[in-house]
DNA sequence: TTGAAAGCGCTAACAC
DNA sequence: GTGTTAGCGCTTTCAA
């Protein structure tokens, strides 16, 4: 009586009277059984409550049905809103998720895809991308499928909106208005190529509108860890705004330190966008709540989701030898009311 | 040369000289093995890349190190914040998550469940519950290690705050202040059973506070989906208000309806504080806005991951025969700006 | 200190 | 239509 554990596919078969692999046949619906054996196996299956132990199949598939989602910061919605649209269609095509979370820490980011590549996942989304080069290195030799969400990454599979074009957008709009000191900020939030693109784009509209860079208006940190701390913030706008003529008008490459910025602003008695304006990058759902009411630009994320997963399924059906593949969305800006004329 | 795939700790064992044995001793730092063996093991294993196939070692040792973790909704701050949160003290631990999102969906929280199942998660951790009783009972049954977070749940390891006396704590600050009429807001965003709770709350301090609850001041659909369609709220907010003998305040047992609610009012033209007070329940990031300033009853999100793994790890280390442990967390109300006289 | 061998639960040829 | 068999990559006695 080893009746300890699971009931298992031979548990079946005994019960049955029947085979393992015929048992077998009929829970993966393959090879052909008769009707009455089919009833037969199904009913001990019920009876004993079998399921079968996928990590027995994946092991002998030499392939599994999970996918990783490796993520910088799950509690900012725009990453927590993809993960779960990604989970979602994942789920829908039949895979699991290991869902990771980062806090954009290479380490723990690599710490991480070692576990998924241990557990030998089918492939990978990452949401939020680090930048470290070596993994998705690492990952194509490993021949693992990899997609990028929402970042673009150089020699990888990935979907992203153009985000130096939504910059421009964005700052193009505050031009529009009659703003002519523009600062730009960003913080650790946003993946470091990523807001390269951006502020790409804060260069670009300032040109074509005739516009010179000050260094003075750009608060943005090389460094990773610009802690959203909000003294740092504090500390950082007091100073452009006493400087020597100071702007008028934020572009923030995040709508959560955009939100912050506001916080920030309006503590110090600067009204937005009476004073102020600004505009922000995301389009998470606060954004869009009455009394925030922030303009930005919108990342699409159910397009990001469902491209990604495209994409990856794509891969991962398709091998290496596909040609990669990299979209790139329209940005949209959404004017509300955090931005107005100087 | 069968060298297709990744190596394998055979590969490993050819390439050194040795036995899978040891170098299955040396990769689990277990048994005994020379100093000299060890360094040549650890050589080839870096020169090959392997990495140890977690399917193999699972299936063989019996179980995993992988936990589910159910979520009702990702894109609500509370549960993404728990979610990450608990995916951390996992990883911190050394197990992996497979995170599922059910959207609050019966059938699908089921099936994700059977999948967690067919991959033999070692436990796993639901974030706000269905109340499908059944489930609770098919796992206990299979002897999977089951904890239920923020959600008070019978006969099941949990832990919550105690949502009786949090919402108590909100409406006795209504009443502190001088309301007496004061409207009860729920919606299906927060599973029935905590609603349950929290309306018991409500009850109680307008009981002890003297006041008499008037049916029509309770919104609150038992179906499931009270759809957060805001043409229904602005009705019901319509009627309530414009009803005889109207609500000078709202209890909202959450508070992504709560600041719901207030943009609602907002656009109809009612003020808040000023013509109506609020208060939520959770106290998400955006409560504490000074644009939202929402007065609301605090979820501990750092202690309930916390406890929520250990006890987690408690019963998976100790089994079914440890007692039952379900712990109920203090909750605290923030006094902030959406709540003042009538 | 090291190695040989027996599985873990399942799939996938291949026989019958 | 059904059964036999040989593994998948690993851990774990048990001998040597």
């Amino acid at each position: 009586m080893k009746r300890r554990g699971a009931p298992t596919i031979l548990d079946v078969a005994e019960a049955s009277g029947l085979s393992k692999s015929t048992v077998s046949n009929v829970i993966r619906g393959a090879g052909s059984v008769s009707a009455e054996t089919r009833r037969r196996v199904l009913e001990v299956v019920a009876d004993l409550g079998y399921r079968p132990n996928a990590l027995a199949r994946n092991l002998v598939q030499q392939r599994t049905s999970t996918i990783g989602i490796v993520v910088g910061d799950l509690s900012n919605p725009v990453y927590s809103e993809l993960a779960k649209l990604v989970e979602q269609r994942a789920s829908d095509m039949g895979f699991s998720a290991m869902i990771c979370n980062t806090d954009g820490h290479t380490p723990s980011e690599a710490a991480r895809i070692e576990s998924l590549l241990e557990h030998r996942v089918a492939g990978i989304v990452m949401l939020q991308f680090s930048g470290e080069g070596a993994i998705v290195g690492e990952l194509r030799e490993q021949g693992v499928p990899l997609t990028v969400v929402s970042c673009w990454v150089e020699h990888t599979d990935c979907v992203s909106i153009d985000d130096t074009v939504g910059a421009e957008l964005a700052v193009d709009h505050l031009i529009e208005l009659g703003h002519r000191r523009i600062a730009y900020l960003s913080s650790g939030l946003v993946e470091a190529k990523t807001d390269g693109f951006r502020f790409e784009g804060y260069r670009r509209a300032l040109d074509h509108g005739g516009l010179e860079m000050g260094e003075e208006l750009v608060l943005r940190s090389e460094e990773p860890p610009y802690l959203r701390s909000d003294r740092d913030l504090q500390a950082d706008v007091e100073r452009v705004l006493g400087g020597h003529d100071p702007p008028t008008a934020f572009f923030v490459s995040n709508d959560l330190v955009a939100v912050d910025l506001i916080e920030t602003l309006e503590e110090g008695g600067v009204q937005v966008p009476a004073d102020v304006s600004v505009v922000g990058f995301d389009d998470i759902a606060i954004a869009g709540l009455a009394r925030v009411s922030l303009t930005t630009v919108v990342q699409p994320r159910d397009e990001l989701a469902r491209l990604g997963m495209e994409l990856l399924m794509r891969r991962i059906e398709g091998g290496d030898s596909l040609p990669l593949k990299q979209v790139r969305l329209e940005p949209v800006l959404v004017v509300r009311s955090s931005t107005r004329r100087p």
